[in-house]
DNA sequence: ACCCAATATAGATAATTATCTATGTAGGCG
DNA sequence: CGCCTACATAGATAATTATCTATATTGGGT
């Protein structure tokens, strides 16, 4: 059997032939003409060696080669059907795979807009990767994840950037501290209390180192600390005060306080980051077009699905 | 995705690609050159429309898409590939199945044939047809099966008959009948006996006529019984004589015995008979040379076995 | 015996495929 | 930095395929 030449087109043919028991009636519903017909039979017999049909009282039935021919069409034309409908779902990105890398600090936002994404497409198989911004960029340079999360993008200019949601810094103090309810204060006032901070690779920390250079503020005492949440925990016990993303506090936490103090809070953005040149799959696009609706109907942020829409527009 | 061009052969290029991870080794494998292999693979993509292979470390790898459909390849390849055992296996007549139509008296000895080939090939699915000869030949009219046996051939110049077995037509009287142990008797001489007789679209009783004409004898007194069963039974209670093929009557049937008249017994042959243009199914073909190596071996029938070789040789 | 519908065959042609050689390109390794 | 090796692209060509129109054949029904 000269199994190369076997093509789907000609088992779909084939089984038109089979099904109808008719020649001209396949060239009818094929839109081909008899001939054509009776010549694509031709090739499949040779192609398979053996007589496949035989007419009998004006049908034409499968000899029983032909009909072990059939069974193996309709195997193959439904399994190559299947993955024509998984392409289909492939395509419209309900289905599939894409990953995601988060800094720390967006990990308490994110389960936000991927947890009803997930309930929307089951069938969307996500893996997130959490790390500092320090990590993230590792993975970034060696291209590991479809999409990014940063509060502040990468220095490289094929990245494209969508601010999709505000990410402000506060300054957080126990609840007992004596600055709480003192009125407005100044970073200057704070100087000499107890900062504790994330580590250096930290955009957080980053953000604040930078905001303080930039007011020739040099803090008397910090302690750093890995994680936002022990940050948090230890400033509620009232190891010192702290600078965090207002995300990282919920309201049912009543042992911390939020300081007004002046140019707080700093503005920042949690960025969804693609590379220009990356072609992202339909997934991941399909989520951010989640992101997007999630964003205008839930946290009321018309900028950030703006944003998301710029995105997607220049990726395509 | 362009499904009509998808080929057996592009997805065996491309399993190859992704088991061994090189464009390179695939064309050594397949002994085509590296770009006809690429350009396979490229053709490949266009016809799903999406990427299906990234290179990464210098190892071809498939996307996401490109493992759905390297699942695809292995599903479709092994069943194309199964299809074309079962191909060889129906080419060598191991599987497959033919009919055969049987003149009732041959029920008595087809069964030797038929039982050990259907324990050698059991994949084999014989139908067995039995009728007289008038119903046989109906269905040869009608080309209704792929093998017949008869003891006399159609009068169609369109056969082959392989005389396989010879059939003695006998004379059989009641044990207690005064002629048994009277020595050499003659037809002339029974003639006013009653003989039980088959019905005349019969071959035994075509054959016994044609004999009494030549020889223009005429019986006093018949009765006509359709079963040679019923016939040698009714001979063993004294209902009168029969002339039966010798095959009817086993050894240890002690009720009936077997008259030595002149001119018996009747020559006769069971004759395997083909239409010279049929299309004869490899699994009839493997039953003849099956029943050729059985012929020489339990029914010491030399002649049989060459007039199945000779039958085989003209039908290829 | 004749007619009709269904098939098969022939012949033609444009498109597609399989395959090559030659050449360009890019990622790794010393 | 330059050299391999692997891969991709280009260009060429012979073979194959898909498809048509026109015509022959055939197998039933009336």
């Amino acid at each position: 059997m000269k199994m190369r030449q076997l093509t789907i087109r000609l088992l779909q043919v084939y089984a038109e032939v089979i099904r109808s028991g008719s020649v001209s009636a396949t060239a009818r519903r094929l839109h081909l003409t008899q001939p054509t017909v009776s010549q694509q039979l031709r090739r499949l017999r040779e192609i398979v060696g053996e007589p496949i049909v035989e007419s009998e009282a004006g049908r034409i039935l499968p000899t029983e080669v032909g009909q072990a021919l059939y069974q193996l069409s309709q195997d193959l034309l439904s399994r190559a059907d299947a993955f024509g409908q998984y392409l289909d779902a492939y395509r419209e990105g309900e289905r599939g795979h894409f990953s995601i890398a988060l800094v720390n600090t967006a990990q308490y936002v994110l389960p936000r807009l991927l947890g009803p994404f997930s309930q929307a497409y089951p069938d969307v198989d996500v893996t997130v990767e959490i790390g500092n911004r320090q990590q993230l960029l590792h993975r970034f340079e060696r291209h590991e994840d479809d999409l990014y999360v940063f509060s502040h993008p990468p220095d490289d200019d094929a990245v494209l950037a969508a601010p999709f949601l505000s990410n402000p810094l506060v300054v957080v103090a126990p609840r007992r501290s004596p600055w709480v309810d003192a009125g407005q204060l100044t970073m200057e006032t704070l100087k000499s209390e107890r900062f504790l901070l994330r580590e250096p690779g930290s955009a957080t920390r980053h953000l604040f180192d930078g905001w303080l250079q930039s007011r020739g503020i040099q803090l008397d005492s910090t302690l750093q600390i890995a994680s936002n949440e022990a940050i948090r925990v230890a400033v509620g016990s009232g190891m010192g005060l702290a600078v965090l993303s207002r995300h990282v506090l919920t309201e049912a936490q009543t042992d911390t306080v939020i300081l007004p103090v002046e140019g707080f809070p700093l503005r920042s953005h949690w960025q969804f980051i693609v590379r220009r040149e990356r072609h992202l799959p339909p997934a991941a696009q399909r989520f951010l077009t989640f992101a997007q609706s999630v964003l205008a109907r839930e946290f009321e942020e018309a900028e950030g699905e703006a944003a998301i829409a710029e995105l997607l527009a220049r990726i395509s």
